[in-house]
Order: structure tokens, then sequence, then C-alpha cells
DNA sequence: GTTTAAATTAAACGTTTGTTTAACTTTGTC
DNA sequence: GACAAAGTTAAACAAACGTTTAATTTAAAC
């Protein structure tokens, strides 16, 4: 998958509108505009805005898939939760708004390709979770009876809802620049969630 | 805000719409077919589409504000974390369809009225679980130095995640149908941020 | 320098969008 | 039963939508 010059302008000024303002609320017009190039360049490079969609995200998918070359190399099962969550909210992060549009447009319809990718990418990132837990468990480490799922689904909840409601968080915390906003969820929310996760993983009752 | 059986029958289908193709998937000729009334009849109750989508929320609103009185008589901070979450994730999950377009919509562009009423709710249930922390932390209950806001995030973030991908984790849970998804939701669900909750607050390190 | 393919353009395509109009029907009031 | 207001309708509105066309320019190959 390479593209050239102009087709990484379009793809770009996608990423920024969509995340503005949504895949519907953009229109190939805005698009081409943005990318200063022709409108028939959108169709004539993608095809379609459908397909401009589907290309930009498995353009973008490997940047959140988890490494797991990465985790192996640690043994230590808080360090390896401490290290996942992590590279997880730093990959999500880095794109966030990407993230936050394939995230609303999967949720609305099934835009099959897109839904497709995003669901291998998912699933993935369940499975390098849940051998962490269970490689913890397995290692006396960690309590047993939590589901994978679910810590997984905290984890990603709450890093997208930062995302969804960033307005009203930077409001809260007092956060001027979306610079800031972006390290604070680097520092603070990755400790945040590494905390709860260790907390969920040795708490008692 | 009284409505007659006409608008709450434009309202109702609205919502049905919405949460499955978003608000600008959905086209007015859309909602007035499915509410079985003419086109004309949408601008003539509510005056745009976009004023349909503020009344609509501000229909709905009340019911996702949690119970204050209700937790004032609950004594035991444990036991007001419980309610409190219980409180929250069923409301949510009774118009939860709603709750997602209405986070995706104020989310991508500022609707001016809906994120403002959204703004308040959130401010509301805020202060609540505040509220409920300090006093664990005055009790001697909790540990201290937890950020409500993060918590917070934290519940309805998971929350959220099961809704934008409730495909993804209806097949991960092999759960079958739309109710007993919903009942997941409110049982097993709602225990497991009870107990993330409760174990951040009395986590030790 | 000619030929062929790729890239690029402005214009037009047919739909669909939200909204408004103007005619008509129903309802309630005196 | 006449009158005014509210409710309801089909039709039309202009604007915006995604996409395609046909003409033109640029680039590469021989």
């Amino acid at each position: 998958m390479d593209f050239n010059e102009k087709q990484i302008d379009i793809l770009l000024a996608a990423e920024r509108l969509f995340a503005t303002k949504g895949f519907d609320g953009t229109s190939v017009r805005d698009i081409a505009h943005e990318a200063n190039v022709n409108v028939a360049m959108i169709n004539y490079y993608f095809g379609s805005k459908d397909k401009l969609l589907d290309t930009f995200f498995e353009w973008r998918v490997p940047d959140f898939m988890i490494n797991v070359d990465e985790l192996a190399l640690i043994e230590n099962a808080l360090d390896k939760i401490d290290a996942m969550v992590d590279r997880s909210i730093k990959s999500m992060n880095s794109h966030r708004k990407l993230y936050h549009i394939i995230t609303i447009e999967s949720s609305l319809k099934q835009r099959m390709l897109v839904s497709a990718a995003f669901r291998k990418l998912k699933l993935h990132n369940l499975e390098v979770i849940s051998s962490v837990i269970n490689e913890g468990v397995a290692q006396g480490v960690f309590k047993g009876g939590n589901d994978p799922i679910l810590i997984h689904s905290m984890m990603m909840g709450t890093f997208m809802n930062f995302q969804m409601n960033y307005s009203f968080l930077q409001e809260q915390l007092r956060i001027a620049s979306d610079t800031e906003y972006a390290r604070y969820i680097e520092t603070t929310l990755t400790q945040f969630i590494q905390k709860t996760i260790k907390a969920l993983l040795t708490y008692e009752k």
C-alpha cells in the first residue's frame, strides 16, 4: 500500500475533516478544497467516498496494533500491564482523531470494510490483554475471575471518553491547550488506567 | 414541555433512526415515513431538523440525572457507590441509543443547545460522584488521592464502549439477543464497574 | 517529435437534502 | 352554520450531495 503525494494529501485532508465534522458531515468538495485538489481526483484515485474511508483506515490500522514482541521481553506481570496500557494509549492518542471517527462510523453502520478491519484490530488487542492477564494469574500474581473483555472495554472506553468529551474535560481539568491535554492523557490518564487494572486484578472481594 | 400524540410519534421515530443511522445519516423524510406523518409536519412542529434534535434531547435529559435524594438515604459509603453506579447505568441503558447519538453529536460539533444541556448533565453527575467519594474519604472508608473526574470518566467510558462496540461485544460474549445484552449491562457490567471503583478507592499503592 | 497513457480540469449529471409554499381539511368557538 | 385557527397535504423550492463526463494538459516511451 503505497500512495503518491497527492493521494496522501487527500488522506490527510480527509482525516482532519472527518475528525471535526464526521464522515457524513464532510463532503468530497470539502476534502478536495482542504487538500487543494480537484473534486474528481478523489473518485479518480479512491473510487468513491466510502472507499476513501476504507482505504484510509487500512492505511492507519497497523499503528493501533499492540506490539506483542515488545511485551514478550517483559517478565514481571505488573510491568507487563503497565507497558501494555502505555503502548495502547500512546498509539491511540497519536491518531486519536482517526480512532474517534472510526469508532463512530463503525458504531453507526456496518460499513463492511472498515468494520471488518476494526474488528480484527480489537480482536488482536483483546487477545494480547487476555494473554497478559492469564499469564499473571498463572504466576499467582493476579487473582482469577476477571473477564479480560471487561478490562479491555474499561481501558478502551475510558480513553474514548476522553476523546468524545474532550471540551468538557479540558474545562473541568483546567487544561488550556490541546498539546497539554494530549500530555495529560499519556501521563495521568495512563497511570490511572494502569492503577485501575492492577487494583482490579489484586482486589480481594 | 408537553407534546401531542403526533409530536411524540416524530420524537420516537427520530430516536429510532438517529440511533441506527446517526443524525446526518437520517433525513427528515426518513423520520416522516417512520412516524407516518407528512414531511412538513416536522418543520411545522419543531421548526427545523436541528431544533428537533435539541427538543428531543431536552425532552429526555431529566432521565439521565442521578437522583441525589435517593442516595442521601444510604449511609454506608460502599453501598452508596453501588447504588450510584446501578442507577447511572440503568438510566443510561434505558435510553442507551439516545445517549449514543447525543455523545456522538456533541463530540463532533458544538451544537449549542444539545451541548449545553449535555454539559449540565455531566456536571451534575460528576458532582454527585464527587460528593459520594469525598464522603467516603472523610469517613476513612476510602483512600484519598483519587480524582473523581477520572472515576466518572471510567464509568461513563466503560458503559459507552458497550454501546459503541456492541456488535463486537455481543459476538465476543456470545450474547444472541439485544434484550440479553441489555440484561448483561445491568448485571455483569454494573457489578464490574462497582467492583472496579471500590477496588480503586481501597487500593494500597 | 510523435504516440500513448496518466493526470487534471471545469462542467454537468441525476439524486437527495432541508425547507417552504399554497391549497385543503379538520377542529373548536360563538 | 359561519368563522378563525390549527392541522395536514402534495408539490415545488433552491442548495448540496457524490459521481461522471469529455476535454485538456502533463509525463513517459520509443
